[in-house]
RNA sequence: GGUGAGGUGGCCGAGAGGCUGAAGGCGCUCCCCUGCUAAGGGAGUAUAGGGUUUGUAGCCCUAUCGAGGGUUCGAAUCCCUCCCUCACCGCCA
């Protein structure tokens, strides 16, 4: 959510900066929203302030015995009115919340112009994709070869399409990933392990920004009752680590706050019907280790350097190509003001596919939440910075090992990284 | 699932229709006093929104006592729904 200050003053301004990743405000509608908004409001609060005083007059007089009628007929309309002008006053910002709830973040300044995902910039590449002297085959057909390592038949039979059953050492080594990557973060970066839940209400995905415009993409659970809060499956644990901070104030030391959890997702993916249908790619539920970093606001471009350095160092470590791309303004998520995404090389794509999203929010997220800490000796409590980022997505890694580490038997060699935690296992055979 | 007790400021804890944005205490900040330390005296100490303003200063207004509704001229206080916490019982990984 944007400062309210953009719909106030330099409305022009800020529709500019919108415009440049592909968003058209509304200014006129925003304009005379917010005229009528000043407006009413100064209206409502003068007559609430009216209503106050009066009703303070009623109460001594009755303390001190005197005839209370005269006052009471004195007040007379001013409760219909009042009211008349709260349900406009409430019906106007409701209106006015609407629109800004759905207003996505301004780009930062050096986010390239661009339309789509044609004009990220790429960064840079790191190590070299193989070459193999046979045909390498895609990752579906590789596990299935490793004892029915990836079991979709099953999944199906279970729940669904896009859910996987995964076997014996293919399981083991996803199970690995996790593994490996938390320690790499709590022990090499410095991130505090995180367990939370997969579960979470409505004002924690209205805090990270999923509603209210995104909740077709989220699996919403049944209550018992109608009454009862609404739970939805996290999509990331992004939110659930980031509301953490909801309704807090964090004192300046504390900061930055680094958490990382393991957790599954569950995406609806209504939307992309017919895409990556086959294989692990683009599930319904799959497994990420998450990276999230609650900084000052001065911080939080570095933070999104070093964040995204530890989500490569996994991909380094697991000895996986990768290439690392600077989105374009058409391209960011809603919350980010700017965002790297980690592409790793699959093979049998003969492409890079995104493995990591890291974004920097801003105070996006954090003025949707409240999330505050407060300077020595400051008075006022700021809004802190939210950064998040795969560290990995679990699932997607898996892919690149099976595919880039196949060797033409149909086995997969282990990264050495990952092989005190498959037991010293060195290959994955048939 | 059953029964009972509760949710008030950074924390503890009063208040049971008007004088309460909220007593008292603790903590914290500043000042005074004080060989050091300890003790003592005084002042201050929530958040959000709005108006005014050159101003993140000041002043004024509004809202907030778990959340949302309701009753009332007026609600922390009364009524309803929901959420959460604690205790005991049952059940369970």
């Amino acid at each position: 959510m944007l400062d309210a200050k953009h719909f106030r003053e330099g409305l022009d301004e800020t529709a500019i900066q919108l415009a440049r990743r592909g968003f058209t405000l509304d200014v006129e509608m925003l304009r005379s929203l917010e005229a009528q908004r000043k407006d009413v409001q100064v209206r409502t609060e003068t007559l609430q302030s009216e209503r106050n005083s009066r009703s303070k007059l009623i109460g001594q007089a009755k303390a001190k015995g005197e005839d209370i009628a005269p006052l009471l007929a004195e007040v007379g309309s001013l409760g219909d009115q009042l009211e008349a002008a709260k349900a406009e006053l409430q019906e106007i910002q409701q209106q006015l919340q609407a629109i800004i709830a759905g207003i996505p973040n301004i780009p930062d300044p050096a986010v390239p112009h661009g339309a789509d995902e044609t004009e990220n910039q790429e960064i840079l590449t790191w190590g070299t994709p193989r070459t193999f002297d046979f045909e390498p085959l895609d990752h579906v057909d590789v596990a299935t070869g490793l004892d029915k390592g990836l079991d979709f038949e099953q999944a199906a039979k279970l729940t669904g399409a896009r859910f996987v059953v995964m076997n014996g050492g293919v399981a083991r080594m996803h199970r690995a990933l996790t593994q490996f990557m938390l320690d790499l973060h709590t022990e090499q970066h410095g991130y505090r392990e995180t367990y939370v839940p997969y579960l979470v209400n409505h004002d924690s995905l209205f805090g990270t920004g999923q509603l209210p415009k995104f909740g077709k993409d989220l699996f919403h659970v049944e209550g018992e009752s109608q009454d009862a809060v609404a739970l939805s499956l996290i999509p990331t644990a992004e939110v659930p680590l980031t509301n953490l901070a909801r309704d807090e104030i964090f004192d300046e030391a504390e900061l930055p706050i680094k958490l990382t959890a393991h957790t599954p997702c569950f995406r609806s993916e209504a939307g992309s019907h017919g895409r990556d249908t086959r294989g692990l790619i683009r599930q319904h539920q799959f497994d990420k280790v998450e990276l999230v970093q609650l900084v000052k606001p001065e911080d939080s471009m570095d933070a999104l350097e070093a964040l995204t350095g530890h989500a490569e160092k996994v991909l380094q470590l697991l000895e996986l190509p990768y290439r690392k791309v600077l989105l374009c303004t058409g391209d960011m998520g809603f919350g980010a003001c700017k965002t790297y995404d980690l592409e790793v090389w699959l093979p049998a794509q003969k492409t890079y596919r995104e493995i990591s999203s890291c974004s920097n929010m801003g105070d996006f997220q954090a003025r949707r939440m409240q999330a505050r800490f407060r300077r020595k000796g400051a008075k006022k409590p700021e809004l802190l910075h939210t950064l998040n980022g795969s560290g990995l997505a679990v699932g997607r890694t898996l892919v690149a090992i099976l595919e880039n580490n196949q060797q033409a038997d149909g086995s997969v060699s282990v990264p050495k990284a990952l092989r005190p935690y498959m037991g010293g296992v060195e290959v994955l055979n048939p």
